[in-house]
RNA sequence: GGGCAAUUAGCUCAGUUGGUUCAGAGCACCUCGUUUACACCGAGGGGGUCGGGGGUUCGAAUCCCUCAUUGCCCACCA
């Protein structure tokens, strides 16, 4: 049954994921063999397939299909992310839309909703996995809420708070008033605005003077417990020890003095609103001012406010803002650029807030992380870039902030017994709480009912951060056999976004718990933009489904375009042509087995000499390729690694292999050379395998019938054997004869059916262990070596040998002199230079021999070009 | 404000310690081709003074300085 001429994705898909599946192939279990590891990056458990997924997901199947090939006992563990704030968010806004406020609900219905939710969408991601081709030990699968997972979160919790390195503190931290939580400041994004800064007259008590004040943030006026000034600063040093007057509220607050105000800017003193703002927060510390919040948790005014009771923030700044105009406090209003603090998830402006909260000390557990990857090099990153960024980010660490006030997420192993800020215990459980309370106490009658456990959630990255570990239960039972098998990790492979979030912070956990790192190397992708550079994001609608680009142009070929622009660490620029080039290349693949498999036969045919150097050529520069492939794999030079592959496939095996060894139209092939196209054509399968699965998986069952465990997905990558340069060398000059031979042809017009003869002038000698290869595929009746000159024939030069097509009557005798001439003075200019550099005595003294002795033999070469051309000239004049 | 990286063909990028024609690849482009694996193809071809300027060197895309542009990260100046 003759093959279809294009290659059908969809159904060959299916079938051999569903084969691999069936024979348990991506399962794995310690053994004997050496593991190699890799922990999938869980994307949030009700997220959907996105461009960045499908790259970073690739590169892991890459990857980890090689290492199965390489007889490792390869295991890729898949799972998802609770994400407490993102999926929370979405589940705090499905129930508005069904008019279910989040504040009228227990938080025992709010998981139940929320579990709901995940069991409708949970896994959703997962099986879009599998439609990429995607390894994964699927029977491993961890969900960052699972039972197990959650444990390892609270004795981890529970250990560190009793090694004294989680505590709770009274502190400012980031308040998203949209999701109303904390959050830890790399979950603040900073950004530019265009804002004004507000003149505002404050008077002085028992005075007729007015102090101004500049200020971005006019409503928080209510907030204000001092006024700073510079005490070098001349311009108000009569107004020490005075009191203002805050406009509007009308309180008297002390006039203070600190060098931390800049003369320079604004009117050169600052109102200070300890409540809210970090710096006024340490100014208010020092001075001890008191603190007074105005903002309600959702940042609107609470009584401080006044009249604004209740209004937003935004608002009151417009509405205040008038009415202190009209009022005659506002004197003058310019804009000003800021730097505004965003959630990273809402999208809200932070408000920095006092609150008590829970925090990890980081200056210790950051040691070792350091060290691992900046000093000794255990833990690698890839592209090395980043390297600095992680420096600086580990080097001013703050303390982080645990903490959150949601209820989607583990919530804080720490139980209250009493009224009291120490009043608490930390435990597993609450009976095991409940001893501890009893103890610290010193109150034996406590009960269960007593124990209040603490509301807040821990932020879903102190549970990510465990992941490498958790995933195989090291968290709980560290000295499990399968931890100590496949621990640490082999690669990573993740966005640099979540360097800080998670990347960084799973090194941290990693020592700490273990001493060993989680992972050998850091491969950080580039971010996924649409061709004009920007973000892909659902607004914009430039992302493109994913699922409809497998449909289009099949796994494979989505695979293919995402990794042939994907060069490390540089943003990928995707624009579906890749796929239409990926599509190209599996149809090409696919159309040489179509070739190779309707051949006929001859058991007793014998092999062409072309056939035969073909052959030998081909083996070798296979492995030439290999090495190349094995060096970029070395560097985590993914897109290098395929295009080698790519050019390997496509122009050394079907552009000339196929066409050396092809038999005449309806003529059989020999036994031999088909039994040997087919070892290579299978070698090619082998490196293909992690790029394209699917498609090679198909050529190689339809070679022959073949028994489950001779599947190609668990076959082994081919081995290197000593490659022959000279061989490779000596191809190369014969593919630029048959090149000359068809430019020729080109040239004149000369249909490929018309057998051309082609004599060859030597001056060294010639001979070409690939004469057949010529003759066959410039079609050539013969070559013949000679020590005449032809007039009246085209010619074309390789080295120093003159090869001549005598054409009676096709040769146009200016043409070629022109041609000749142009040729003549670009080696001359050529030579020139050369002789020059040779003629240089400090470069010959300084270069190192082999250079000297090369540029010689450019010379020799040259001249003897030279000498060939002129001859050419002389003979056609 | 601080730090890091980048700037090479129309586009996306290689170019490893300065030295083999090192100025490259893929795509795009141009010309020709219904040769029976593939037009998702074949063959042939054009295209860049390596961001500007200066310097070191026998020799610079590669090292140094400077300017320009772009991107990223970090940051409590109201």
């Amino acid at each position: 049954m003759a093959l279809a001429s294009k290659y059908n994705a969809a159904s060959i898909e299916k079938k051999w994921y569903d084969y691999w599946m069936e024979h348990d192939f991506f399962h794995s279990e310690p053994n004997e063999k050496e593991p190699y590891t890799i922990v999938i990056p869980p994307p949030n458990v009700t997220g959907v397939l996105h461009m960045g997924h499908m790259l970073n997901n690739t590169i892991q199947d890459v990857l980890i299909r090689r290492a199965r090939l390489k007889g490792y006992n390869a295991c890729w563990v898949p799972g998802t992310d609770h994400a407490s704030i993102a999926t929370e968010a979405k589940v705090v806004a499905k129930l508005k839309a069904e008019g279910i406020n989040k504040n009228d609900i227990t938080r025992e219905e709010f998981l139940k909703h929320a579990w709901d939710w995940t069991d409708q969408y949970g896994g959703r991601i997962l099986e879009q996995l599998k439609h990429l081709g995607a390894s994964c030990d699927w029977k491993r699968t961890k969900f960052t809420l699972d039972d197990e997972m959650s444990e390892s979160v609270i004795k981890s919790f529970v250990d560190l708070y009793n090694k004294g390195l989680i505590y709770r503190g009274h502190r400012m931290v980031n308040w998203d008033p949209e999701a109303q939580t904390t959050l830890s400041d790399e979950e603040v994004i900073h950004e530019e605005r265009q804002g004004f800064l507000y003149y505002l007259n404050y008077k002085i008590e028992d005075s007729e003077e007015v102090l101004t004040i500049a200020t971005t943030r006019p409503e928080t006026i209510f907030g204000d417990t001092a006024i700073c000034i510079n005490p070098k600063d001349e311009r108000f040093s009569h107004l020490k020890g005075k009191k203002a007057i805050v406009p509007l509220a009308d309180r008297v607050i002390p006039i203070i003095e600190d060098e931390y105000v800049d003369v320079e800017f604004g009117t050169g003193c600052l109102k200070v609103t300890p409540a809210h703002d970090e710096n006024d927060k340490m100014l208010g510390d020092k001075h001890k001012l008191e603190v007074v919040d105005i903002f309600n948790d959702d940042a609107t005014l609470n009584e401080y406010g006044l009249h604004y009771k209740g209004k937003d923030r935004f608002v009151v700044r417009k509405e205040i803002t008038q009415e202190l105009e009209e009022k005659g406090y506002l004197i003058k209003k310019e804009t000003h650029l800021n730097k505004v603090g965003t959630s990273e998830r809402t999208k809200a402006v932070i408000e920095p807030k006092l609150s008590d909260q829970w925090f990890l000390k980081m200056e210790d557990l950051v040691k070792p992380a350091i060290k691992a990857v900046l000093e000794t090099g255990e833990v690698k990153l890839y592209p090395k870039k980043f390297d600095n960024t992680y420096r600086h980010w580990m080097e001013n660490i703050r303390d982080w902030n645990i903490s959150r006030q949601l209820w989607w997420g583990q919530q804080i192993p720490a139980y209250y017994y009493g009224p009291g800020q120490e009043d608490f215990v930390v435990a597993p459980s609450k009976e095991e709480a409940l001893e501890l309370a009893k103890k610290k106490s010193a109150n034996s009658d406590l009960k269960l009912e007593n124990l209040r456990q603490d509301e807040d959630a821990l932020d879903t990255w102190f549970s990510s951060w465990l992941w490498p570990m958790s995933v195989f239960d090291g968290i709980r039972n560290p000295e499990n056999e399968e931890f100590n098998y496949y621990y640490p990790t082999n690669d990573l492979v993740t966005g640099p976004d979540i360097l800080f979030f998670w990347v960084a912070r799973m090194i941290i956990a990693g020592y700490e718990y273990t001493g060993k790192k989680p992972f050998n190397n850091v491969y950080l992708t580039g971010l996924v933009r649409d061709a004009q550079r920007r973000k892909m994001s659902k607004s914009l609608g430039n992302s493109p489904d994913a699922l409809k680009l497998i449909e289009e142009y099949g796994a494979d070929g989505v695979r293919v375009g995402l990794l042939l622009s994907a060069s490390a660490g540089n943003d990928l620029l995707f624009d579906e042509d890749l796929c239409k080039q990926g599509k190209s290349f599996i149809n090409k693949i696919w159309n040489a087995y179509r070739l190779i498999e309707g051949w006929e036969i001859d058991e007793n045919g014998s092999q062409s000499e072309a056939s035969k150097v073909g052959l030998e050529w081909y083996s070798n520069r296979f492995d030439q390729t290999l090495v190349e492939i094995e060096d970029h794999f070395s560097k985590y030079r993914i897109s290098d690694a395929l295009m080698a592959t790519y050019k390997l496939v496509w122009d050394d095996f079907c552009s000339w292999l196929l066409e050396i060894v092809k038999p005449a139209y309806g003529a059989p092939i020999d036994r031999k050379t088909f039994d040997a196209v087919i070892v290579a054509m299978e070698n090619n399968l082998r490196i293909l395998h992690p790029f394209t699965p699917f498609a090679s998986e198909e050529i190689w069952q339809s070679i022959k019938e073949r028994e489950p465990e001779e599947a190609l997905i668990i076959n082994k990558w081919p081995e290197i054997s000593k490659i022959d340069d000279s061989l490779i060398n000596e191809f190369d000059l014969a593919a630029q004869i048959i090149t000359g031979i068809r430019s020729i042809r080109k040239d004149k017009n000369i249909s490929f059916k018309d057998e051309l003869e082609v004599f060859v002038k030597n001056t060294e000698g010639f001979s070409n262990a690939f004469d057949s290869v010529i003759k066959k595929l410039g079609n050539l009746s013969k070559i013949k070596e000679t020590q005449e000159t032809y007039e009246g024939a085209l010619s074309f030069r390789v080295k120093a040998n003159e090869y001549f097509v005598p054409l009676t009557g096709a040769v146009d005798l200016d043409a070629e002199i022109d041609k000749i001439n142009e040729e003549l003075n670009y080696t001359k200019g050529f030579l020139k230079s050369v002789e020059k550099k040779l003629s240089n005595e400090r470069f010959v003294r300084n270069a190192p021999e082999k250079v000297v002795a090369m540029e010689k033999q450019k010379m020799a070469d040259a001249q003897a070009k030279i000498e060939t051309l002129e001859n050419r000239l002389k003979a056609l004049s």
